[in-house]
This record gives structure tokens, sequence and C-alpha cells, in this order.
DNA sequence: TATTGTTATACTCTATAACTATA
DNA sequence: TATAGTTATAGAGTATAACAATA
């Protein structure tokens, strides 16, 4: 056995590379098994307290006309409901119906067991990746 | 100083979802400073070599009726090619143009700048961080 | 005036199905 | 027959700009 050469930074951003796409393809084919997109999918996890639609644009980086859209498409499946803030009536918060959350639980469930190494890892090895990833990634 | 709680599976995996999330968000926005879609960005980081649409299609995980799109607009500004493979008349590689070659290059640099956190890694923390990786997404 | 959300528009991505040309 | 690529179609995501309601 010859020791394992480290990776050069460029090498390990392409297995970051195929780690983001393999992490969005199990994600996208939960959701879909569910007749969801992945921007559904994405909105419905992002869901876990009610949030004003602005919210929901910044936290899926895209313009909030686009969050219209997709919250219509939930709406008409009885997945979220749109409620207006008392406190400010400009803002409508977006919350999960019991649908909704039933179907969260589910694709976090299902996601779960199809990333099949992830139970795999002992807690020292689960703290080492968590580091990691914080450090690659900040939190924004 | 209390000692880290090692985090849940299931933490982890949230921790997963905003680092693939991170990812695409910062390889997005230098795509998109060319005037390039994510998926425009994404093929022609896959073109290392030249490759048939149909791999394309298995790599990008889409239909392959969406990459005849996707190679139409790269071709219009002229950073690919599609050249039909002699052994197999059926066939058309897809090949990177020189201004394609200059496109990667330059993405991946900025991708390289963009995500900070990379370079400050030393060499036992790229080796660890590469065999988690590949123990949670092996390679396809 | 500034912000939240919506609408209209145009373009891109997406899967499905039907087609062609090759094998 | 089977496979590679294309086309047509319809639906979904995307940014931009203009708008209404509210602050």
């Amino acid at each position: 056995m010859t020791p394992t050469a480290p990776p050069t930074p460029a090498q390990l951003m392409d297995q970051l590379a195929q780690a983001a796409a393999g992490y969005y393809r199990s994600f996208a084919a939960v959701a879909a098994e569910r007749g969801l997109t992945l921007m559904q999918g994405k909105m419905l996890s992002l869901l876990r307290r009610p949030m004003p639609m602005r919210t929901l644009a910044d936290l899926l980086a895209c313009d909030a006309s686009n969050v219209t859209g997709i919250v219509d498409r939930l709406e008409a499946r009885g997945l979220v409901s749109r409620e207006t803030a008392p406190a400010d009536r400009r803002i409508k918060n977006v919350t999960l119906t019991e649908e909704g959350e039933d179907t969260v639980r589910q694709i976090r469930a299902e996601l779960m067991s199809s990333l099949t190494g992830l139970e795999g890892l002992d807690e020292e090895e689960r703290i080492t990746f968590q580091r990691l990833l914080a450090r690659v990634f900040p939190a924004a």
C-alpha cells in the first residue's frame, strides 16, 4: 500500500463538484417520486417555519418574481398556504400545510436512506466532516 | 470550551444541503459573469475531452433531447463544436473550441478563488475531506 | 420614497413522444 | 432491431421591467 497522496485544491474542487451533483441528483429523484421538481422540493425543505416570500427568494438565490410561481404551484397542490402578516400587510408568510409537513418528512427520510454513506460515519468522522464543510462553505 | 457534540446524520445531511447550495451558488455566479447559465457552465466544465452528446446527457443527468439545445447555444457562441465520429456516424462528439478552453480555465480559476476555504486546508485535511466525500458520494 | 409581492415578457431548462440516420 | 441525435410540444424555472398595495 502506497500512502495516499494529498489531492491538490483543484482536485478537491472537482470532487466537490461531483459531490454537489450527486447530492442534487439524489434530492431531485426523491422529489420526483412525489411529482415535485427540484425547486419545489427545495422550497418545502426550507419551510421549517413560516417565511416571507422575499426570504424564500434570498434562500433559493433567485429573483422574488420566481417565488410567486413556485408558491402558486405548491399552493394549488395543497402543500403550502399564504398568510398575510398582520404587523406588515405587504408581507405574505408561506406556511406548510399538514400535507406539506408530511411530504417534507418523507423527503428527508428518503434522502437520508438514499445517502447510504452518511449513516456509516462514526461520531468522530461526523464531527470532522461537519467542520470541513463549515470551513469551505461558511454559513451565509 | 465544551467539547463539540457530534452532529446527528440528519444534521449532517442539512449541512450537506447548505454546502451543495453554496457550491452551485458560487458556480452559477462565476458562469453568469460570462453570460452563461448553470447548465452551460456545467457542460463546458465536463468537456475535458470530446464527448458524444449521449454521454453528456448521462453526466448532466438530463434527457438527451435537452443536450441538443444546450450545445446549440454554446456552439452559436463559438465555445464548442460538433464533429461526427468517423467510426460511427450516428455519434457527434462535442469539442471545446480554443475560446471554450479559455472560458473553462477562467471559470475554474474564479471558482477556486471564490471557494476561499479550500486553499486554507492543509494536506492532511485535504486527504480527510477527499475520503469523506468519496464515502458519502461514491463515484457513479 | 422604499419595500413586498404580482404580472407580463422573453429565454432557458425539462421530459415525453415521434422522427431521421445510422448501425 | 436498436442506438444517436433531432424536432415539436408543453410545463417549469429564470431575470428584467413595470405595477399595485403598503409602509
